[in-house]
DNA sequence: GTCTATATGTAGACTCTCTATGTATTGAGG
DNA sequence: CCTCAATACATAGAGAGTCTACATATAGAC
């Protein structure tokens, strides 16, 4: 998976796998990478930073927690973050439709 | 459509627009916005640098014309380009797979 | 004569993702 | 004990593509 190729997508990628329960970094990265049957294997220097930006955005929701002597920083999806996710599905919608109908071959 | 979402798959989308029959830029941009339905709204500060960089690659052959008095750069798809866009329309259906396994709200 | 559509192009800013590097702890294997 | 892999976070700097804004020019409509 290129690197252009998944620009502008990692905010829905990450609001999306902490959906359903809080996650930390290292885990957010093996999460996307088992859901997406080993495709996505996004390196920790674009990891890190996106959380820090989506937590800015107060999108996610970060605290410091330790588990088995490490620190962790988990993330929770916030209210305005749930909303921002429904909001990129609906747009993850309209781009492939529109991206998909310029790319087939039969027209 | 945001700037960053487009990013990475611009070269697909003009491979594939001159894929039945040469086209110049401006022609580009229009059959982008008719294919999409109005969706892709792509500026000219794009497309052009973009062209440049797909004929440098040897997926387009670009040709001087005139055309009622004005010049027209008109693109056509190489055997090379050719190449390139099956390649590209087989790495939209991976990308499209991976993150619509990793979106969906089901999982 | 002015305005819109047609047609191409560049400069510079922007910002995200990547590579490379650094730190630190835990537990397994020898 | 020592080393190595896995776990866990983080930053600096590079790189590249897309955008905004601007510049130029012709044709045709009004």
């Amino acid at each position: 998976m290129n690197a252009d190729t998944l620009r502008g997508h990692m905010d829905a990628l990450l609001l999306s796998v902490v959906e359903r329960e809080p996650l930390h970094g290292y885990a957010i990265i093996e999460a996307l990478r088992e859901r997406s049957g080993g495709a996505l294997d996004v390196p920790t220097g674009t990891v890190y930073p996106a959380l820090r930006r989506l937590e800015r955005a107060g999108y996610l929701a970060g605290e410091w927690a330790v588990a088995g002597g490490r620190k962790r920083r988990t993330y929770r999806l916030t209210d305005s973050g749930r909303a921002a996710l429904a909001g990129e599905r609906s747009a993850w919608k309209s781009f492939t439709t529109a991206i998909g109908s310029v790319l087939d071959p039969s027209r």
